[in-house]
DNA sequence: AGCCAGGTCTTCG
DNA sequence: CGAAGACATGGC
């Protein structure tokens, strides 16, 4: 099916290291696996985009996970217009960045191996832990396509340390051991930490095994759609000091400043 | 080859 | 308290 959109850009998106799962197949096509579904998607035009998905799962799940209820244009325009000359130009460049709705889980633990890690690392490490952990499936829609699942939380609560080993996760693998029993226990409820404030989110997600106030602001963002939230990285801390001389005021961006965020990422990561 | 990667935890002063 | 050091592994 086709969706029409001024904000949507494929290539942006997979590159923008918000998700983990959405890689190239060939020109303008993308694959990307999310709540165990396997879809593929086709930048046809700048302002459409081709999804190989039924209907009914473009409105259960992908309508929901690419955010396409909400109207970007005003905020990215408002940046590209401003008088701010970086955002400005990260504006332009990265114009069709969205904020994807990606399961609280998976952001969780993609986040954690995130640290210390290169983009092509943590996709790598993510990809053998799905193969490793998650359920294999098989795609009808795109041609009978094999894919993995991301794993459930019972699945690595109780994977043994000895397998997690090989698996490229380096020292993360106690954390990402512990965190998962914390969640199949219930001494955290990942669901209803849609109930609490952002403030009281960071906190409860900061009593997790290998979550410190970055990955919390991230699995925040991306997991729970907190769009104010604003994850500093090395290299957000980076344009912090160089470009704005650690004198960067969030305040005109109040209650959207994660998209402020991303579109800062994209451009320092992906600019020449 | 050697540095660095979407940090966090522990230890030290 | 805040600052420094340790940490596993792989990409470039």
């Amino acid at each position: 099916m086709l969706i029409y959109s001024n904000n949507f850009n494929l290539k942006h998106i997979a590159d923008s290291g918000q998700c983990f799962r959405m890689n190239p197949v060939e020109d303008a096509k993308y694959s990307l696996i999310a709540y165990d579904k396997y879809i593929e998607l086709t930048q046809v035009k700048d302002n459409c985009i081709e999804l190989s998905c039924s209907e009914e799962d473009y409105n259960q799940i992908w309508k929901h996970y690419f955010d396409l209820d909400f109207n970007y244009e005003q905020i990215v325009t408002g940046l590209s217009e401003g008088q701010d000359d970086f955002l400005k130009n990260a504006a332009k460049f990265g114009n069709g960045l969205r904020i994807l709705k990606q399961d609280i889980y998976e952001t969780l633990i993609s986040f954690i191996i995130s640290q210390r890690k290169n983009i092509p690392a943590i996709k790598n490490c993510i990809e053998i832990l799905c193969v490793k952990y998650g359920k294999r499936k098989i795609s009808r829609e795109c041609g009978g396509k094999e894919y993995y699942t991301f794993p459930s939380p019972e699945s690595l609560a109780n994977a043994s340390a000895q397998d997690l080993k090989i698996t490229g996760l380096g020292y993360r693998d106690r954390y990402i051991l512990k965190t998962s029993q914390s969640v199949l226990k219930g001494d955290i409820d990942l669901k209803a930490l849609r109930q609490l404030s952002f403030e009281e989110t960071l906190k409860q997600l900061q009593t997790l095994s290998g979550v410190g106030i970055k990955v919390a602001n991230c699995v925040a963002l991306y997991g729970l759609h907190h769009i104010e939230a604003f994850p500093i990285d090395v290299w957000i801390a980076r344009i912090l000091k160089d470009i704005y001389n650690d004198q960067f005021n969030l305040e005109p961006y109040n209650g959207f400043a994660g998209i402020v965020q991303q579109y800062m990422f994209y451009y320092i990561r992906n600019k020449k």
